[in-house]
DNA sequence: GTTCATTTGTACGTATGTATA
DNA sequence: GTATACATACGTACAAATGAA
């Protein structure tokens, strides 16, 4: 968008810095002025050039720290690829109709084994709910889940065992959080012979584990997710699309 | 995040009004106090109360107007995920330096067995290269890899050998097409015996397979490529960010 | 329809805290 | 330890938008 007369201040400052970082005059990994000269500069007040960085930082165009100075960051969009919700949505892999069975639910504080398992902080508390995913119509489960939730977020779990689906956006209702990045890891592993059992499967057979991390705009880890499939009854797929550079 | 003693205040703002809307103390529809109301029940200047509202407005819990005030606003379950290139990168798994060692490269008909594990017709013609991946350093492969290349993209075969990194971005730039689709499917498998030796760890233990589908614009399949990963030394890894929407 | 008062948006100046080179 | 640059915070003022008299 051209700044036109109307635009705010900031708004016609960031216009101009925006344009300069993408003619190179401030190249990537280059220092911005500071924002005391930037009010030089433009002749305006502090605040109007923080709100135009503001901008800039919202776009991953800059990050400032302090001391540091303001840098300009290397753009990340060029052939990148997106998956949309849909391909989250089957990601999630909840049938329609699957229930959650729970099976064990306590507050839990993370050992060194789990600290593995998890990812999550040694000795923090954290709800532990553990169960099988079954569909409406099957004689045996799909998974075996462990969810992991925040203590902060405990109170889902006194509705847990009414409600189908993904558990993360009981979280954001409830607490009015934001889920904004969700960190995946995929191994392979063989099939733990308690739950071979439970799901009607051999031991030692080939499972797909599935670790899930959610995390709110604050930076804070809302719940850790894991999946145990056996190999048999499940194919992680996905399609990524390429989008516009 | 539980407000701490150490949290700015707008933050301890921000904190307490989203969990008093979440609690339905301002619930859904209705009005927040004016800016001037909270400056003085927290006891703060305007500028706090304007960032705290700044935070609950980014996660899109509630709305603001002039004259109208600040709206407290259904949560919207919209909001895609996105995945930057960078976690396409990690996906991909190519260690820097890691060379692919070509085994074996031959034309070759999809038979039955071939279409279940490729997806691919049976009867077409495939350029088929198997080899293993290996790290500069490294006394083991980290994966064993086939590629099944469409036979109107066959000439890349001639330069695999002194190839490092990702296949399909030779197919674009050879031949001009773009490859707009990736289908990715994971899968739990256990370790073939003749990969076993070949990759150094027991027959039977845990692998992951990686399927890879890669089409063009005109929904062509360039090529498949399976990788098998023992389990000790790959791990699926990706970070998805939710984008406004 | 006009005017007015109210509420958010933009903008200035200043001061202090905090992290870091 | 110090100086620097960003982060947080206060107070003030006026503009713009809009709901109501």
């Amino acid at each position: 968008m051209t700044a036109t007369r109307t635009d705010p201040r900031y708004l016609q400052v960031a216009h101009t810095l925006r344009q300069e970082i993408v003619d190179g005059i401030y190249p990537v990994g280059s220092q911005l002025p500071t924002e005391h000269e930037l009010c030089e500069r433009f002749s305006v007040s502090r605040y109007t050039v923080r709100e135009a960085l503001r901008r800039l930082r919202e776009d991953n165009l800059i990050t400032s720290k302090p001391r540091a100075g303001t840098l300009v960051v290397p753009r990340t969009t060029s052939g990148s690829y997106a998956q949309d919700v849909m391909s989250i949505d089957d990601l999630m892999s909840f049938a329609t109709g699957a229930r959650f069975v729970i099976q064990a639910s306590r507050m839990m504080t993370i050992d060194a084994d789990l600290a593995q398992r998890t990812g999550l902080p040694t000795g923090t508390e954290w709800l532990a709910v553990g169960g099988y995913r079954q569909a409406e119509d099957a004689a045996f489960p799909v998974c075996f889940t462990e969810y992991y939730i925040n203590r902060e977020f405990a109170a889902v779990g006194r509705i847990l065992h009414r409600h189908n689906g993904p558990v993360f956006p009981l979280i954001e209702d409830m607490f009015g959080r934001n889920i904004v990045e969700v960190h995946q890891e995929i191994t392979a592993v063989l099939m733990r012979t308690d739950l071979a059992a439970r799901l009607d499967v051999d031991p030692g057979t080939a499972a797909l584990e599935v670790r899930r991390t959610y995390t709110t705009s604050d930076d804070e880890v809302a719940q850790v997710t894991i999946s145990t499939h056996p190999a048999s009854r499940y194919r992680y797929s996905m399609t990524l699309r390429r989008v516009r550079g």
